[in-house]
Formats: C-alpha cells, sequence, structure tokens
RNA sequence: CGGGGCGUAGCUUAGCCUGGUAGAGCGCUACGUUCGGGACGUAGAGGUCGCGAGUUCGAAUCUCGCCGCCCCGACCA
C-alpha cells in the first residue's frame, strides 16, 4: 500500500520563479521533477512512475513489431566518422575524450551504432526485414534548452530503426510503425495530429511527425479543419489566390526606375503605388559546400525569388538545394555577386560569375509562374525595374515551392482556408534511405546471390514529451490531471481526518480493495488538515479521487473525476465496482 | 552566437536608485487548540545577499570581470 506520508512527494504553493509554461510549472509544483541545470532533469519518485508507464506502454506496442535492444550511449569518433556525422553535427553533440586521449561523444540517436551491428551481422536477404529499437537516453548541446522538459539536454527517447531489401519493404516497415504509434498515443490519451514533414537534411524520401497541438510547442502545424490535410509549416502547401498583373508600361519591355534609398518591398510598391503582390522578392543566400576529400570548404551563391508579400521558407529551400548547408550572404557578398547592394537585387543581369564563386543556384516560387510585368531590383543602387515576366525576361529551369503558408490560405486539397497553430513534435517517423547503409557499407546478399544494400526507416518518440504533451493538454488552475493509463497512481484516496478510527479504517479498506481490483492507489494518510489534502490531490496529476470522510458513517465516500470535477457518491463495500470499464481503454 | 531580464533562507520575494552589515509571506521544528478546500496561538531553527576583484572608514546596495538561470531571435537528424 502506497502511503503518501511515507513517500516523498514535495509538492509546492508556489512555482519557480523560472518557469514559464504550464507543463513546466506543475511538473515542480507537484513534486514530478527538480531541475539539476539548464535542460537537466531530475525525475523524483511520482515523475519516474508516470515515465516508467510511460514507457511500458511505448514497449508493449513496439514489441509487437520489432526488437528491443539496448546500446551504448557513449560512443567512439569512428563510428560517427563512418556516416559523416562526427563533423555534420557540429556543437550540437556532446564531446568528450577517454584517458588515452580518444575522442568519444554522446549519441544524439543511434542511427550509426544500429547499422553498425547491421553491417557486421547481416549477409543474406532472408535475414530481412528488421525492426529494431531501443528505449534510451539521448544527449544534445541544445544551442538553447527551454520550456521545462520541451527542450532539454537530455532526454529519453525510444527509436527504432529498420532495415529492408527494397522500397516496397520500407513501406511495409513505415506503415507498421504509423500504426504502432497510433495505438502508442491512443493508449497515452492524448490528442494528437499526423502531419507531413520536411525531410530535412537527412533527404529521406517521407516522414510524418506526430504532433499535439499546444501553445507551449515550437512547432508550426498548418491543418485543414475541412478536409484533415495537416503538414509542418515546413512542408505546408496552399493554393494561392490569383492576382492581377499590371499592366505594361512603355515598350513593355523592363524599365529602369529611380527609387532612390527605397530598399523594402513596402517602400518599393508604396512609391510606385503597386501591390506588394505585383514585386517579387529577391533572397540571396551562401551554400557552404564541403570538399568530402580535402576538407575544403567552398561558398556557392543561391539565390531565391518569390512574390513580395510571400515569406520565404528556409526548410523548402534546404530541401531544394539538396540538404546544403547555407546562411544568409554576407553585404559584401552580394555587393561583389551582384554589383549592388541589398535592397536592389532582382533577377536580370546578375553580373555572370566571374568572380570567386561559382554559378549561382537560381530558384524561383511557383506562385511567379504565370506572372508578368512584375517590379524587383534592377541589381543597380537606387534603380528598380518594371515590366518583368518570369521567363520572358530571364530563364527559369524550374518552379519550386519556397514560401511559407499562411493562415486563411486554401488547403491544397479541398480549398477550405487553413489554420496554422503552435505544436509539439512527439513522434515522428522517417524513410532514411540508403543514406546510411551506403556510407557504412551495409550489404546482403538478394536471392540471386547479388550484393545489395538494404534501405532503412528511422523512427523516435519523444518518451518524456508525452508526460508534458499530456499536461499542456489537461490542466487549470489548481493543476493537472492526466490519463489514467499513464498517471503515476490512477486513484488518490484522501481522507478527511486520518485521526479519525471510522475513516481511518474505511479509507484502509477502500485503498485495499481497489488495489485488490488491480487499481494503483495512493492513500494520502498524512495528518494535515482536508483543504490541504484537496488542493494537494488536485495538484499532483491523479485523474481520480475517493474522498472518505462525514459519508462513512452510512457506508460511503465520493468518487471525483479530477477533469469535470463530477462528484458521486459511491458504496464502500463494492468501491471496486465504481470503476467502470471506461476507466481503462482496452489495452 | 546576437538582444533582453534575473540571481537575497527550501519556495515566492522586499530592500539596491539615495552605501551604515538583511526583512516578510509560505514552508520547516516543538507544544497546544483545530479538522470537508492551503487553520490559529506560542516558542524556535534557517541567509558565504551567485563568485571574484575594486572604490569606500563601511558594500546586498556603487564599478569591473566571471559564473549560473530564464525569455526573444538564430539554431534545432
Amino acid at each position: 500500500m502506497h502511503r503518501w506520508s511515507q513517500l516523498f512527494i514535495p509538492t509546492l504553493r508556489e512555482a519557480p520563479a523560472d518557469a514559464e509554461v504550464a507543463s513546466h510549472k506543475y511538473l515542480v509544483r507537484a513534486g514530478y521533477v527538480r531541475q539539476l541545470a539548464a535542460g537537466l532533469y531530475s525525475f523524483l519518485f511520482l515523475g519516474q512512475r508516470a515515465k516508467l508507464k510511460i514507457t511500458q506502454i511505448v514497449r508493449e506496442e513496439m514489441d509487437k513489431i520489432g526488437q528491443e535492444f539496448y546500446l551504448p550511449a557513449l560512443n567512439p569518433r569512428e563510428l560517427w566518422e563512418s556516416s559523416g556525422r562526427w563533423t555534420a553535427m557540429g556543437e550540437n553533440m556532446f564531446r568528450l575524450k577517454d584517458r588515452g586521449g580518444r575522442d568519444l561523444c554522446l549519441g544524439m540517436t543511434h542511427e550509426e551504432g544500429m547499422t553498425e551491428i547491421a553491417r557486421k551481422e547481416l549477409r543474406s536477404y532472408k535475414e530481412l526485414p528488421q525492426i529494431w529499437y531501443q528505449i534510451q537516453e539521448k544527449f544534445r548541446d541544445e544551442p538553447r534548452p527551454k520550456s521545462g522538459l520541451l527542450r532539454v539536454r537530455q532526454f529519453t527517447m525510444k527509436d527504432s530503426y529498420s532495415f529492408d531489401l527494397d522500397a516496397a519493404g520500407l513501406d511495409v516497415s513505415y506503415r507498421k510503425h504509423d500504426n504502432a504509434y497510433r495505438r502508442i498515443f491512443d493508449r497515452c490519451g492524448l490528442k494528437y495530429v499526423v502531419v507531413e514533414a520536411h525531410s530535412g537534411a537527412m533527404g529521406g524520401s517521407q516522414s510524418h511527425e506526430f504532433m499535439v497541438m499546444t501553445d507551449a510547442g515550437e512547432d508550426f502545424v498548418a491543418s485543414c479543419p475541412k478536409c484533415g490535410y495537416a503538414a509542418n509549416l515546413e512542408k505546408a502547401t496552399s493554393r494561392v489566390e490569383p492576382v492581377e498583373d499590371l499592366a505594361p508600361t512603355g515598350t513593355g519591355k523592363p524599365e529602369l526606375v529611380h527609387t532612390p534609398g527605397l530598399k523594402t518591398v513596402e517602400e518599393v510598391a508604396k512609391y510606385l503605388g503597386v501591390s506588394p503582390q505585383q514585386k517579387m522578392k529577391t533572397m540571396a543566400y551562401m551554400a557552404v559546400e564541403e570538399d568530402g576529400k580535402t576538407g575544403e570548404s567552398r561558398n556557392r551563391p543561391v539565390i531565391a525569388f518569390v512574390r513580395g508579400d510571400h515569406q520565404l521558407n528556409e526548410a523548402k529551400l534546404s530541401s531544394a538545394v539538396e540538404g546544403r548547408v547555407f546562411r544568409p550572404m554576407h553585404p559584401e557578398e552580394i555587393q561583389e555577386i551582384f554589383g549592388s547592394p541589398a535592397g536592389f537585387l532582382g533577377p536580370i543581369s546578375i553580373p555572370p560569375g566571374k568572380n570567386k564563386y561559382g554559378p549561382p543556384i537560381v530558384l524561383v516560387d511557383t506562385a511567379l509562374q504565370g506572372r508578368t510585368n512584375l517590379v524587383s531590383g534592377a541589381n543597380k543602387e537606387d534603380y528598380h525595374l518594371r515590366n518583368i515576366t518570369p521567363g520572358r525576361d530571364f530563364p527559369v529551369e524550374q518552379w519550386i515551392d519556397l514560401r511559407t503558408v499562411r493562415e486563411g490560405e486554401g488547403c491544397p486539397n479541398c480549398g477550405a482556408p487553413l489554420v496554422v497553430g503552435k505544436a509539439v513534435e512527439i513522434g515522428h517517423i522517417f524513410k532514411l534511405g540508403y543514406k546510411y547503409s551506403q556510407a557504412m557499407g551495409l550489404r546482403v546478399l538478394d536471392k540471386d546471390g547479388k550484393e545489395v544494400t538494404p534501405i532503412m526507416g528511422s523512427y523516435g518518440i519523444g518518451v518524456e514529451r508525452i508526460l508534458t504533451a499530456a499536461i499542456e493538454q489537461n490542466h487549470d488552475e489548481e493543476g493537472f490531471w492526466l490519463p489514467p493509463q499513464i498517471a503515476p497512481f490512477e486513484i488518490v484516496v484522501t481522507p478527511t481526518n486520518f485521526a479519525d478510527a471510522n475513516i481511518k479504517h474505511a479509507a484502509i479498506d477502500v485503498t485495499q480493495k481497489l488495489e485488490a481490483a488491480g487499481y494503483d492507489v495512493l492513500l494520502d494518510d498524512r495528518d494535515e488538515r482536508p483543504g490541504v489534502k484537496f488542493k494537494d490531490a488536485d495538484l499532483v496529476g491523479m485523474p481520480f479521487r475517493v474522498t472518505v470522510g462525514r459519508k462513512v458513517s452510512e457506508g460511503k465516500v465520493e468518487v471525483v473525476e479530477r477533469s469535470t470535477r463530477k462528484i458521486e457518491d459511491a458504496t464502500i463495500s463494492s468501491i471496486e465496482t465504481h470503476f467502470g470499464k471506461a476507466f481503462r481503454p482496452a489495452s
């Protein structure tokens, strides 16, 4: 029997001053966690119990599709060099040396570790497919840990890796994970959405994120309330309202206009009496390319054009340049490449690559397709151009979606207005492709005796994020309530006065009956006033409370549902029957 | 890494501007009264004022440096 008086549950009346989001405040106030340093948290009894319940659900569902492994968190440099990520991870990876001066790191994920095992052990197509997973600590030297447990430097992740013979096999593994994830998050009692996600620099072909919508989140999701379309803003597309083009002026050919000191889209549009929609915006970036052999880095200009009132999406740009690392161009570089300072850049007469940089990668957003007589910079200080028609006045090799979707724009599927909201990413499934298997030399023989490279997928779940997302989703002024499946205890029994013999015996009786019926029960046997115990019960996240008090003389207690505060009388002798099937959804 | 804020008892904080050696509420200990929504009384314990240097007769307070934490941005397989 779990007696509160014997346990360490340090509840606080006030939240620590540095806690901002609800989950952070309540995890600390309810005695689930304590902060050790930025992005590092100790889990106390209640927190650890909730975490164990979550990992148990994850484990049960993952065991249906895969096999649990356990890998070292401490990795040798060579392992990460074999995939190229020793340098690619940069400052985000924790690094250290052993006594012999050898370089080690703390794993951020385990693609390398898993692939290394596969590389050494898998020989034949007969051994495929494989799904290997782990529930372990990951380490990331975050530039900015924040929001309590939402972005931390050490956290528990379930991640799995699939190895298949071909893309069709990967599809199967991917779907298995999609199903398993839905079961996991359903069982954890979360409301979530599955969104199309940006594949990132990994260059994978398909990727979905499992998101919990909450203002505490740091990702943005565009979704359609009508047809259910949902995508990360890094990936989302939309239908753009047609825009009326300007009539040509003068000869109809690109025409120089003097625009002294006018640099922003708004200034120029206003000065010329046109709308920003009739302007095109020129964004200059520099991609940093590294020579794999010499390790020398070289700069390659990337020039992107979007409509004047649109916002360039850097995630989409990143995909468009095949994951190359890029940064905004420096002012000197702009001057050197365009022959003009920023603010007057445009698509026409970019001086040819006489400079030390390679030919620029030029990308044009699809929203400019079919447009005519646009206004843009002239690549000449204090001048802009009118009458620019893409394709006629400058070549467009490829139209690419580069813009960021805005709320209210039309859903790409059904045209209904899109809604944009903040979300926390709790899971991610990802088709990796051949990146690791190829780089690390994983090969098996197919049935013709030919060597083939297996195709991989990787799939992650943030365990602590499930807990924090659940709190963000279920809290009020007094505290929070967790879904019973992941609450440290499902029921807290609150005797109003434990010194009263009748009440005491009834409370113990109720606790024993409920425990015998299989429930996790916490008996608040503390010698505290009822008000204190009620406040704590409201705070600490248990979904149900049984109040044992004045109705004991009638053989009754009260059952309170924390989320709704609905109170029902229940008979002590049959208390265990009170919590029906609805209490525990099928597991 | 750029911008901003904060660091005083376990928690929340006053005091800092205008220098004179630290105060409150909650929590904690003991005793008594109380007991269905954070009780009351009495008596207590608890602070290198983040660290270091400087100015000064004297520094929580002024100056400089460092460290830590939070927020915005950048970043985020």
